[in-house]
DNA sequence: AAAAAAAATGTAAACGGTTACATTTTCATA
DNA sequence: TATGAAAATGTAACCGTTTACATTTTTTTT
C-alpha cells in the first residue's frame, strides 16, 4: 500500500521558489503578503493537495483550540441538547470539540479526564457521573490553568464555576403541583443523594411538603439508579405500599415512564390512583400515555451558556474567577399524568397570574 | 494569570543529569532503559507533573493514533449504540475517538469530514446524512490512503466498505409479519429513498405484498424525513385515506410511537383497526401502548464490528479492501402493537419451526 | 586481566509549522 | 536620480518528541 507523501510548505515553496516564510503568512491571510503571491500560493496548495499539519501548528503555538466535554451518558434526549448547544459556540467561534461520555461510571469519568488533559484542551466542559466520588481528577486542570465548567451534576462547593437550573425551586414546583391536585402521600424516585443535583430536587419535594402541613415519611423516598431495572423494582416498591400513595414526583422521564407502565401494569390508574411527574422534558414525554408532567430543563441553553462563558473566559472577555454560578431558567410543564380533577386551568391560571412561574400545556 | 510553564523531558533530564533519549525511552517503557533509571524518570516525571506533548509525538510519529466518526444524529438509542459499540474497540486498541455529528445536514456532513481529514484522522466511520447527495468529500481519505468505513447510512456501490444489516430482508419480515396478522392494505412510512436503508426496505416491503399476491399501492408510500412534525403529518394522510390501511410498517421507531399517537388521538384502534411495526428497538418501544413491535438493530454490534474492521486493517491484520460488505445480525420482534388476533402464538410458532427468522416476546 | 559481548546511555537530525528580526524590493518624494 | 519609507520577502531559531547510529559502561567469557 503506497503511502503518499504529505505536501508540506517546503514543497510548495520550492515549487514557486519563494521562501516558507512567505507561504506560511500567505496560507493564514497574512496581509502582509502581496496580492499575486497569495494566488499563486493558494493555487497551488489547493492542486497538491495541501492540509496544514495541526501537530505542526499546536507544537509551535502552544494551544489546542480545542474544547473537551465529559458527559456521564449519551442517551438522554437532555444531554444531546447540551452537546448541540455547546457544539453551536465552540464552531462558531473556531474551536474543535472532543467529547467523551463516561457512562456513569468515576473510573471512566477519571480516564476521560486524563486523556483530555493530557489532549491539552484549552478549556473542559464537565457533567458528573453517577458514582463520582470526588474531584481530584480535574486538580491538574487547575493547576494548568485549564477553565473547566460544571453544569448538571455538579459539586456546589462554591471553588467551581457551574452551571445549572434551581433544582430546589423545580423539586419544590413539582411537588406543590402534585399537592394542589390533592396528592397528600407522595412518593419521591430519585438518584443517589450525592450528586447535588438530586438532593436539592429532594429538598425542594420536602420544603413543599412542609409548607403545605405534610409531615415528610422517609418511607416514601426511593433511591434507585436510572436503568429500567431499576425502575421496574421501585415501581414494585410503590406497590407494595398500603395505603397506596397517590402521587410520585420522579426525577428522570424514562424512570417514570417505566415505572408508570409497570404500574399500568398492575391495574393502577394515572393519574387518578397515582399522580405523576417526571423531570427533564424528554420527547418521550408525549408518547406514554398519560402524557407525563415534567420540569422542563433546557439542554441546549445549558451548553450554550457553558460554552459561552468558557470561550469567553479564554478569549480574555469575562473572567471564570467572578462567575461561580449560572442558573438557567426552567419551567414545570402539566400534563394529563398529573391531572387528577378537571378544574385545573382555572386553578393554575390563578396561580400563574401570582406567580408566573409555570407553563400549562393544554390539550 | 501566571501561565505554567509546562515541564518537557529536557526538564526531566537536566534535573537527572541525563540524555532526554534516555528520558524519551524510559516514559515508552522501551526494554532497553535500565531499572533504575527508568524508576527515577518515572518518579520525577509524576513529582513535576510532566505530560506528554502529543503533538509533538505526533508531528514525529506521523500518525494521530485517532478515530473519527461521523453520524447522522445523537438522539437515537441506535446512534447511541453504535458509538458505544466503536468506543468500547477504539478504546481497548488504544485509539482515540472523535465523535462528530451532521444533524442530517449534507454541509455540516462535509464540514466535519474536512475537518476530521485536516486532523489527520487514522481511520474514519460514517454514517450519511439524510440529504447526502455524493461522496466526493470523502475522496481526500481514500487518496491519502485513510481507510473509511461506513455503517447504516451507505452507498452500496460496491467500491466501500460497509456494515449493514439486510435491510431488504427485515423489511421483508415485518411486512410478512404484517400480511400473517392479516393485514391487506398496509401503509409504508419511510425517509428519503435515496438513502439506501430506505430504499432496501422499502423493496423488502414491495417483495413480500408481492409473494402474498397483494398489489403495490402506491399511494400507501409516505415518504417522510423523520422529525415529530412530519410523523403527525404522515398519520394525518392515513386518517385521509378511505377505507382506511389496517396495518402500518414505520422505518423508525420513534415515527411510529408518533403516528401511533396520533391515530389513537382519532380515536383509531392499534392492533385491532392498524397494526404497527417500528425499526430499531428503541427504548420507547416498550413504553408506548401499546407496545411497539420493531425490527431489532443491535447497534452496538454495528459499532464493535465496524471499529474491529477498521483497526485489523490499520494494524495490517485482513484488509478491508478484499471486504466489501459486513452484513449483522437483525430480527423482528413481535410486540402487541401488531397483534390482530390471539392465535398468534401459534402461527408464529410454527413459521419459526421452518424458518427461525423472528422472536417472540411474550407478554 | 584482557577481550568480546551485551546493556545502557548519548548525540543529533528529523517532523512541519510560526515569527522576530534582517534583508531586499518597490515606490513616492525631493 | 538619489533618498527614505513602506511593502514584500527571507533567514533561522524554536516548539517537544523519536530514533538511527555512535559511544560508553557493565557483564561475561577465556
Amino acid at each position: 500500500m503506497p503511502q503518499h507523501k504529505e505536501v508540506t510548505i517546503y514543497d510548495i515553496a520550492s515549487a514557486l521558489n519563494i521562501s516558507i516564510a512567505t507561504v506560511s503568512r500567505a496560507l493564514k491571510n497574512d496581509p502582509v503578503v502581496s496580492k499575486q503571491t497569495k494566488k499563486k500560493i493558494f493555487d497551488l496548495a489547493g492542486k497538491m493537495g495541501y492540509r496544514t499539519n495541526h501537530f505542526a501548528r499546536n507544537l509551535r503555538n502552544q494551544k489546542t483550540n480545542t474544547i473537551g466535554i465529559i458527559v456521564h451518558e449519551l442517551n438522554s434526549n437532555f444531554i444531546t441538547s447540551v452537546l448541540a448547544g455547546v457544539e453551536k459556540v465552540t464552531t462558531e467561534a473556531g474551536y474543535d470539540l472532543i467529547i467523551a461520555h463516561s457512562s456513569e461510571s468515576f473510573a471512566k469519568e477519571i480516564a476521560n479526564a486524563k486523556n483530555l488533559f493530557h489532549k491539552r484542551v484549552d478549556g473542559l466542559i464537565a457533567s458528573l457521573s453517577f458514582d463520582t466520588k470526588n474531584l481530584d481528577h480535574f486538580e491538574p486542570f487547575k493547576e494548568k490553568n485549564v477553565p473547566v465548567v460544571f453544569f448538571d451534576r455538579v459539586e456546589q462547593d462554591g471553588k467551581n464555576t457551574v452551571v445549572v437550573i434551581d433544582n430546589d425551586k423545580s423539586g419544590y414546583q413539582a411537588t406543590e403541583h402534585l399537592i394542589q391536585q390533592g396528592c397528600r402521600k407522595i412518593v419521591h424516585i430519585t438518584s443517589s443523594l450525592k450528586r447535588n443535583v438530586y438532593s436539592k430536587r429532594f429538598k425542594g419535594y420536602k420544603d413543599a411538603l412542609f409548607d403545605y402541613g405534610i409531615p415528610y415519611d422517609e418511607n416514601l423516598l426511593i433511591v434507585n439508579d436510572l436503568s429500567e431495572s431499576a425502575a421496574i423494582e421501585s415501581a414494585m416498591q410503590i406497590l407494595k405500599m398500603d395505603p397506596l400513595p397517590d402521587g410520585a414526583f420522579i426525577t428522570n422521564d424514562f424512570v417514570a415512564a417505566v415505572v408508570m407502565r409497570t404500574l399500568k401494569e398492575n391495574n393502577i390508574k394515572i393519574p387518578a390512583d397515582i399522580a405523576m411527574v417526571g423531570f427533564n422534558n424528554d420527547a418521550i414525554c408525549t408518547l406514554v400515555e398519560p402524557a407525563l408532567s415534567t420540569i422542563n430543563y433546557p439542554g441546549i441553553d445549558v451548553g450554550e451558556v457553558a460554552a459561552r462563558n468558557l470561550i469567553n473566559h479564554l478569549k480574555g472577555i469575562g473572567n471564570l474567577q467572578n462567575t461561580n454560578t449560572i442558573i438557567i431558567r426552567s419551567n414545570l410543564i402539566i400534563r394529563k399524568s398529573s391531572l387528577k380533577n378537571d378544574s385545573f386551568e382555572k386553578n393554575i391560571k390563578i396561580k400563574n397570574q401570582k406567580k408566573n412561574l409555570s407553563k400549562i400545556e393544554s390539550k
